[in-house]
RNA sequence: GUGGGUGUAGCUCAGCCGGUAGAGCACUUGGUUGUGGUCCAAGAAGUCGCGGGUUCAAGUCCCGUCACUCACCCCA
């Protein structure tokens, strides 16, 4: 009747999708993903994408923006929906999981979770709003083994090392070397310092040392805060010891960042370093942190993060329940590529065969033929009109089906099908045709 | 949240010193009878982000607003 007023489709900032082509390639890293995570044994979990407020600001007030949850139709008095929050990241809706089915769940408990969250930041290259991110978290009654804060870089490292990334480094640093050696070395807020430190690799040696005067360290501090966040590298913990700076925590720190870089030495040289500069923020992380990035893109981002933390689903239940992660910014990593145009596009449609229709009496034909080819295992899909044979191999060229099948244009005709790469066109028996194999 | 840039067809963009819109790609149709990716021809498609102002006249100038984008912040 009257025109239809079209709203304008502008992209939503900071929430990617993809075309069909790049999509297919995103679904085979789910996959490869998933199958890596299971390979080592953890089990999948899916929790909802909304969190009661109180479980998203549990892990203390510095939180991440939330999106919260209301209804459009909602009237003033409804306050039903107003103590619901989307989720984000999983870590947290993962704690309060183990709490609500303690007593289902056989500990340790070994999870990996991949979902989108969502982040009310502003958006920004590789930065997003709504992202996926696979989890894989283990966590335990009373304590974790310090074993698995080396197993998860050792799954990281060989998930990431097949997809065919551009280098990165997996940093591994211990919270209790930082927070040991500030106490060790008499600064009254250790936390103020991880904060500055962890700018080291953008704003350099000396605008860290700004910053650390300023927080009221003396020149010396300054310069030893800055002396550890240079460390790195395989002998990071006697080089610690040569700082001459003691202290119980320090000493417990890095024995155990010791032992994961022990546990880990088999992996390529490089894969996973010691960086005493890793803190990762003021987040609940209490010993071991990981952060990984490009080598030669390092401020992109972090692609890669995760640590152990001593008591997140405690807050949910009064039992001490410890745990260690570490998550893959799959949408970090995959925007990157696609920018740069470093994906090979997939296929714009599964589809192995296309059945041309020749004319409407022969459709309930092709539907045979097609039928008959899905159920031997090709995904077959039989043109959707009695369009020219001409359009009809058009459109099986544009969505780069490798097959179109003719079947027979009369009575007793033979099938045939025409390879769209080379061309060629031979008859075939839909019974027993080979496809590309053939 | 703070600061800069941009906003014209589905996409990428052009549009000079104000005179009621253009290209390429994509899309549709055609180049006859059962065969694609090339080529040729034709066609369809725009409240010039939105609102206000200046002007005889605004895509073009001014103000506001929204969106996108970049940097800071923060992070996967």
């Amino acid at each position: 009747m009257s025109e239809q007023r079209v709203v304008r489709p502008t992209p939503i900032s900071g929430f990617p999708e993809w075309t069909p082509q790049v999509r297919a390639v995103e679904q085979r890293w789910l996959d490869h993903i998933r199958a890596g995570f299971e390979s080592f044994g953890f089990a999948s979990v899916e929790t909802p994408s909304v969190e009661s407020l109180d479980v998203l600001m549990a892990k203390g007030e510095t939180s991440q923006e939330v999106y919260t949850l209301h209804r459009l139709q909602s009237d003033a008095k409804d306050d039903s929906d107003a103590r619901l929050g989307l989720h984000f990241d999983l870590t947290v809706p993962f704690a309060r999981y183990v709490a609500q089915h303690f007593n289902e769940l056989t500990f340790p408990f070994k999870r990996y979770q991949t979902q989108r969250v969502w982040r009310g930041e502003r958006p920004q290259e590789g930065r997003f709003r709504e992202f996926t991110q696979c989890d894989i978290d283990v966590i335990n009654v009373d304590s974790v083994p310090l074993h698995f804060d080396a197993e998860l870089p050792r799954i990281v490292h060989q998930v990431l090392t097949g997809l065919d990334l551009p280098a990165w480094t997996l940093n591994v640093n211990n919270r209790k070397v930082l927070q040991g050696f500030y106490e060790g070395l008499g600064v009254k807020d250790p936390v103020a310092v991880i904060r500055a430190v962890d700018k080291l690799h953008k704003i350099g040696d000396e605008g860290v040392r700004g910053i650390l005067l300023g927080d009221g360290l003396t020149g010396e501090q300054a310069d030893a805060c800055l002396a550890l966040a240079r460390i790195r590298g395989a002998d990071a913990a006697e080089r610690v010891a040569a700082l001459g700076v003691t202290s119980p925590l320090l000493t417990e720190g890095l024995d155990e960042l010791t032992f994961v870089l022990d546990e880990l030495a088999d992996l390529p040289e490089g894969s996973v370093v010691a960086d005493l500069s890793i803190a990762r923020g003021l987040d609940y992380y209490t010993g071991t942190v990981y952060e990984a990035s490009f080598d030669d893109d390092p401020g992109y981002g972090s692609i890669c993060a995760g640590g152990r933390y001593e008591n997140l689903a405690g807050q949910f239940i009064r039992r001490r329940l410890p745990g260690v992660g570490i998550s893959i910014g799959l949408t970090r990593i995959f925007a990157k590529l696609v920018a740069e145009g470093r994906i090979e596009e997939g296929r714009a449609c599964p589809t192995d065969v296309m059945v041309v229709v020749p004319g409407a009496e022969r459709r309930a034909d092709a539907l045979r033929t097609g039928a008959l080819l899905r159920e031997r295992g090709f995904n077959t899909e039989v043109f959707h009109s009695t369009a020219k044979v001409g359009k009809q191999i058009q459109y099986a060229a544009k969505k780069g089906i490798p097959f179109v099948w003719f079947p027979p244009f009369e009575d007793g005709g033979e099938h045939e099908v025409k390879d769209m790469g080379s061309g060629e066109q031979a008859s075939a028996d839909p019974a027993t045709w080979q496809g590309a194999a053939g």
